[in-house]
DNA sequence: TTGAAAGCGCTAACAA
DNA sequence: TTGTTAGCGCTTTCAA
């Protein structure tokens, strides 16, 4: 049974004015006069009165809802450290807005459609798409329906398509390659995330920029962002370059991986092999030897990623992406 | 630059019929004629039209929306197979009914004010409570709203208050305590989820049903369902009883940390030391030696649990909470 | 079986 | 600065 709730109306009533002053004192306009505010907010409190978001959503023709859509495979992502603090700020950052978060997986073809259909529907305002590969078909068809999108970290090869807020993953990369140099390592190699992810290929990059010449291929091996991605990685490293000092790690979890093996196959951290990661996530003080790591500024990069999708559903022109700084943080593998 | 979409005016207009008769046609209203029925079909085809939900919304009383509210550190959750598929599950199955799955983070306190205001305006039909602990103000708190709720998993202590969709965890347990018995195990031990969980308290009252009085205190080490908890209680164990022989661990997440303090401190696993896990999730098949557990159908407890508050909502009386079996998984760990 | 029409609760344009 | 009023798009009586 569900109770009655009161609507503008009674407001109305309550606090003497009418219907449209409600309204406008609610709505934050200017032109409302101290004493009408004082009342419709008496009258609020008094009669427990709360916005009815489908009558207001028909007249501003504004549904009050982003849509998250998580275009990868579920259980990769969930692993991902970055994941719940994007959950976390989204939710709060939007519900300071009145504006509600609702999820949608798109992680086969139908899931796509069902995405497709309710984005056309007109049911949300904006679209908040996490961890889309570069060759993800739903980056194209989201263009089409012409709502505001952004995605938190860029989209591979669609980075002028949809804005993003990012962490600096190249220098990030750069800033831990020099260290590793800096410590006298002479064998470097590295395991790198999936290589059609911004990670995965800028952290390559960055590690590239400073290795020059001695980035071969042979110090090279890809992994998977998993942490038995991580070992697989890590013995296939070994068995190539049974000389290397130092493996930096695309992510933390693939580090807690390498170290597993590192140590299973005899080799000392971080005496033997300097051991660096990339994310700071709770992983890197949980593993033995902690990790030396680059910190991403993960809570910024996710208030402005809400930021700039806010932005462009206010109707801003095309917003720019923008990219954070990430920093060292030594700790013990390394 | 928002497109103006068609409206039920429009296709009443392109079928020849009117207003009524189109939105009775798209309700699936039994007093259609078929000639009309295929009349507005075809409109609806050529122009496009989708149903503006909040115009429906407004008349109906209905928002067509579910909030899933989590209300365990988020950490945590994400570690959780479970969520994974329960998420995937909630929002296939919710939008075939055209329902949609709005997400609210409830860790402290100022999250759960936003949540209580956010049903208590009215924006949502129902209420999907993802692992609230026995103690969380929440649950009562949500009581009072009336709005219909379910859990996912029983919530302990309140198992009358939120009906719920759950794995049997008790005779899970019970089935791989006494698989290691009939293996010859002699010192059998076990690794526990958090007592404040369901999963906790029932998986340990399972094991003490079979193992009886050699169910002591001794034998008993508490996780919190992480693998660096599974690694701190094997290794309080080895301490506390150095000839254990079996280990039962309350989560796969858990029984991986354990199985790599094991090989650490020299057990080979299964000849000195059996393994067995639970839940059957992705983790099991990726240890080495691989997991022998319980599996528990989380798809389809998932599933139940959806269609659970879809019956509440649609306006079922009081309904029970459904319990599944379920079956040991054997593999190389035990 | 259908059409006409009355709202659902709200915002915004207009007039005062 | 305020009140009045016309819809927003839909469902659902009520009559026919």
């Amino acid at each position: 049974m569900r109770v009655k709730r009161p609507t503008i109306h009674d407001v109305a009533r309550a606090s003497g004015v009418s219907r449209g002053t409600v309204s406008r004192a609610l709505n934050g306009d200017p032109y409302v006069s101290a004493a009408a505010l004082a009342a419709v907010r008496r009258a609020v409190a008094e009669t427990g009165y709360v916005v009815n978001r489908a009558a207001r959503s028909l007249v501003t023709q504004r549904t009050g809802s982003v849509v998250m859509v998580l275009s990868e495979p579920q259980e990769k992502l969930f692993e991902d450290p970055n994941f719940s603090v994007l959950l976390r700020t989204a939710t709060r950052r939007l519900a300071e807005r009145d504006v509600s978060l609702v999820m949608m997986t798109a992680g086969d073809r139908g899931d796509r459609e069902r995405v497709m259909r309710y984005i056309r529907g007109g049911h949300a305002d904006g679209i908040l798409l996490i961890s889309a590969h570069s060759g993800d078909p739903l980056v194209e068809e989201l263009q089409g329906a012409g709502l505001p999108a952004v995605a938190c970290g860029s989209i591979l090869g669609r980075e002028n398509l949809i804005p993003y807020a990012a962490a600096d993953d190249r220098e990030g990369a750069r800033q831990m390659a020099r260290y590793l140099v800096e410590q006298g390592r002479k064998r470097i190699t590295t395991i790198t995330g999936p290589m059609d992810t911004p990670g995965g290929l800028y952290r390559l990059e960055g590690f590239c920029d400073v290795l020059g010449r001695r980035a071969t291929k042979k110090v090279i091996e890809h992994g998977d962002y998993t942490r038995q991605g991580g070992e697989r990685a890590m013995h296939a490293l070994l068995d190539r370059v049974p000389d290397l000092d130092a493996v930096f790690v695309g992510s933390d979890l693939m580090a807690a991986g390498a170290l597993a093996v590192l140590r299973e196959r005899g080799r000392s951290v971080p005496v033997d092999v300097a051991v660096g990661g990339f994310d700071d996530s709770p992983v890197a003080s949980s593993t033995h030897p902690q990790l030396t790591t680059v910190r991403q500024p993960l809570e910024r990069v996710a208030e402005e990623t809400i930021r700039l999708l806010l932005e462009l559903i206010d109707g801003a022109g095309p917003v720019e992406p923008v990219t954070f700084p990430t920093s060292l943080v030594i700790r013990e593998s390394a």
